[in-house]
DNA sequence: TTGTACGCGTTATCAA
DNA sequence: TTGATAACGCGTACAA
């Protein structure tokens, strides 16, 4: 089934076929045409997308490169990449490389060899090792991850924190503990910094003894919660550098018996699908995840279709830097030591 | 950067280029396999996999159509899929329906187009109108949506009801109350079938107030719980069709002031990754997601296979089951009304 | 307005 | 053991 046999059937030559396929503008005899589309429905031909892609150096296929498609704070992420990219025309390829830096490496170099036209990679903590000198070779734009030499989109991590520290300092709050993430990770790390600035600036001093640092993971924030809460002299307010760590925080809590927010608030970060429905409901930093990746796939595209125009030199370095909200709900209230504001 | 520009800088032909690189045990002159090796990492050359693919009709990649990945159902599902495509050098593209008609519809031909080996189509509810047509043309594989045409893995949802209904007889319930899914979902109604078939094996009759349509989100639990619990005679336990709709129906408890499990006993379906972090935490049946996608991605390129190796006739229809199980969580307990059995 | 011929990058076939 | 050539399905420059 192929546009020759489309040829022959509408009596044809097969570049009028390609002619009627691609309207574009070149001059067919309306007639012919006719019988062209005929042909083309009679058959229910579809070009072979294949062929095309080898011969105009067009896939129009983009690969999305994240570390685990289970982690809550992806899907979202990735439906906006791929809503975005379908509108456009392009397929998605997803590649879950679990911060893994040989199978990123092994993605990277399928994904090239496929002839993607970009690269989007969300989420840190993944080396790429060799594989990043062919960054060069296509269009890539990261996710969530400042880099220094490629175009990225991004959220202000310390800002957001320092926005959810006041809420809470506004609240009467003065022993604020912190369950931060991995280390290694660029985005916990700028959270972790974003809370001692906030401290700082509130004249709360920085104690060690308030920060714990987990995994990102359910688990994690539980531990580290119930580490934070069962000290004598515990902290009035926990921030958890994401909402899953949260989750397990108000485990924590529940599991020692103490309320939340009455004994202990809780604040989260990213403002997951859950968030609103876990009890009490989680105050928390909305990151625009949907946004976050439609906007790495336009900007992909732009980029590409710059780079495409001749505009190679053009490669100043492009950083979006999208808003993050801060969401209150019940996990929040007034410090239970705070005087002069009630707390139930 | 071809394989003709490997052959120059190697002083050989592109013929020997090629055998060198898919190593198939042809003759090359050990010499000669060096320098084409040397010339290879020196131009860092990777064959394109555009050509590759028009010449051998191979493309090494599936399409996955699923509703929403944003839906905490599929990723796990898209995992396995992933998992098992990569592991085997496949790539899978991902598109998201939204179970519109017309989205699936393109989707399908975009696939096709695309030429790739295989199509996964998982959750159901979604009408592919003529594209359907075409599956003939590709390999396909549903998960989770039993297909009379065409192969699938599924798991036994009315069974998997029957199990949990059984576990609230044992506990002394028997005004068991139902939230279930959408009606057009063949998943739905074989839940609310399993329902009713359990009501009458266990003698417990088949009240029509004690069911309410829900649409598998949160708020659909929510509303669906929240009428139910309302009632005069409230019933004492509530199976939800999935676990999105028992978090709500958690909610809504809490929020009417009753306590789950003591008042009101609560079962879910699928044991999404929250289902443990809610409190209480939730007795669910849990869908091995991942092994449904990671079995159908395997049975796909297997038929695919046979077919490729001429067994053309040997379309025996193949419906693989995989076995759901009952997780007891702090959700359920005892009746209150049960005599005999304490509750606390 | 339409048709012929070439080339995209690769591999398989055949000849050397 | 190696090389020249054809072919995969398509779009386009050029000729008609």
């Amino acid at each position: 089934m192929t546009i020759a046999d489309v040829a022959t059937e509408a009596g044809v030559s097969p570049a009028t076929v390609s002619r009627v396929l691609n309207d574009s503008g070149y001059p067919v005899r309306p007639e012919t045409r006719q019988r062209v589309l005929h042909a083309i429905e009679k058959l229910d031909f579809r070009p072979n997308e294949v062929a095309r892609a080898l011969l105009l150096k067009r896939t129009r296929t983009v690969g999305l490169v994240i570390p685990d498609i289970a982690n809550p704070y992806y899907p979202a992420i990735s439906r906006g990449v791929e809503d975005e990219a379908s509108a456009r025309g392009y397929a998605v390829i997803f590649c879950n490389t679990d911060r893994d830096s040989a199978k990123s490496e092994q993605y990277v170099h399928t994904l090239l060899q496929k002839q993607v036209e970009g690269i989007i990679v969300a989420g840190g903590g993944t080396d790429f090792g060799k594989a990043s000198e062919t960054f060069a070779r296509t269009q890539v734009v990261f996710v969530g991850r400042p880099e220094l030499r490629w175009p990225s989109v991004e959220i202000d991590n310390a800002a957001a924190v320092a926005t959810g520290m006041s809420h809470l300092v506004e609240l009467g709050h003065r022993r604020i503990a912190f369950v931060g993430g991995p280390e290694k990770l660029t985005s916990s790390r700028d959270r972790l910094e974003g809370y001692r600035r906030s401290l700082r600036e509130h004249g709360l001093g920085d104690e060690p003894g308030l920060v714990r640092e987990g995994d990102y993971t359910e688990s994690g924030g539980y531990e580290g919660a119930r580490s934070l809460l069962s000290e004598r002299r515990r902290p009035t307010a926990i921030f958890a550098a994401n909402d899953r760590m949260a989750i397990g925080a108000l485990a924590a809590a529940s599991d020692l018996e103490l309320e939340v927010p009455a004994d202990v608030s809780v604040v989260g970060f990213d403002d997951i699908a859950l968030a609103r429905y876990v009890r009490p409901t989680l105050t928390t930093l909305s990151i625009p995840a949907y946004d976050l990746g439609a906007t790495a796939m336009r900007l992909l595209l732009e980029l590409q279709e710059r780079k495409r125009n001749g505009g190679a030199a053009r490669s100043k370095r492009r950083a979006v830097r999208l808003p993050v909200q801060l969401v209150i709900r019940d996990s929040t209230a007034s410090s239970p030591r705070s005087e002069g504001s009630s707390s139930t």
